[in-house]
DNA sequence: AAAGTCTATTGATCTACATCAATCACTTAG
DNA sequence: CTAAGTGATTGATGTAGATCAATAGACTTT
């Protein structure tokens, strides 16, 4: 059951046994259903979700129409940093776009977790730095290209994502509307 | 000299002296000229940067055009993160807005420095954390605002940068053409 | 099979902002 | 004092993508 966290964790920074039996008993393991609301906007995320299979979104309200931030599959870790990390009221929902199995763990425990070695703080560091690069390179994407560049590179780089996710939300992941998203298609394959 | 440095640290992760006598050394002291470039795309970013006093920008460009990221005023720390963390080459420009006198340190020593202790770590821990936090906070402004409500929040939450800082330059971080710019500000003033 | 619900497509129109071009105000150098 | 930058403003026009509305295919539910 821990394999899979094992390795990504592994994959980064190995740890020793006793940091792993440390850390093991921290996580929590939880199940959403396809469609459960995860985090509400207004409420402080408390925990970061580390997930095992499934697929999760990001995403907030412009208006009345969902603006998805970010979508997550299997074996990757997130929070809503903003709210996680500053204890800040979320801008953010989170949901479950499939039935998900995930690892929880409540910043409290991963406070403690991350200040018991070297090891462990570096882990947490990698994290953060991470996601902090790809942050940036996101923005950098929204801001420097248009809305057909970045469909091409999404093909490109993440095309499973396509097997699995419907296109309005890929459209509003884009940052553009279904509609525009579709011309988008009819152009390129015409 | 390292007052600013040692107060801005302490605000986040308060060191032991050994911890202080230990880093200090590994910072190197550099000044800039106004205009100075500092890293040039395609070149790795080895180096964080904490700005003592003065204004750097990050910055690319999209076509010809300018298109600045960020803005780091005095007591700020920042490198580019896609190619510092990742080792990648940078998508940026950095150069300095005004003269500026700052403290670098390299990567390598970055990782001594935050492998001495368990204080250490988690201070570069939380220089990560803080920065995604803001980088996903300027994204969904990016996203989920127009012009005339980013340029409102800027002189709401910065208002010193407009004193220091060129209106074709705010209006590059904004997002906006400067014509655009100084269309909002008429028509708000109007 | 019929009815209802989603998702994707297509067309018509609208809008925020870009682009191009000219002018104006300020500063700095000769 | 004058010329030459440099930054900001204003006007005219262009465009990517939003919005609104209709249609059609694919899936469910009964």
């Amino acid at each position: 059951m821990y394999d899979a966290l094992k390795a990504t964790f592994d994959r980064i920074v190995p740890l020793s046994d006793s940091d792993w039996a440390f850390a093991l008993p921290l996580f929590k393991y939880v199940e959403y259903k396809k469609g459960e609301l995860i985090l509400r906007e207004g409420e402080v995320h408390h925990h970061s979700i580390f997930v095992i299979t499934g697929a999760l979104r990001i995403y907030n309200f412009n208006g009345n129409k969902e603006s998805i931030r970010n979508i997550f599959l299997e074996n990757s870790m997130f929070n809503e940093s903003g709210s996680y990390y500053l204890k800040k009221p979320s801008l953010f929902n989170i949901d479950a776009i499939e039935a998900t199995k995930a690892f929880i763990m409540h910043r409290n425990d991963a406070e403690v977790l991350f200040s018991r070695s070297v090891q462990l703080a570096t882990l947490g560091r990698r994290f953060a730095e991470y996601a902090l690069a790809t942050v940036v390179e996101r923005n950098n994407e929204l801001t420097s290209m248009d809305g057909k560049a970045r469909y091409l590179k999404l093909l490109k780089e993440k095309p499973h994502v396509f097997q699995r996710v419907p296109q309005y939300m890929i459209a509003s992941y884009l940052g553009i509307t279904p509609e525009a998203l579709s011309r988008i298609r009819k152009e390129i394959a015409g």
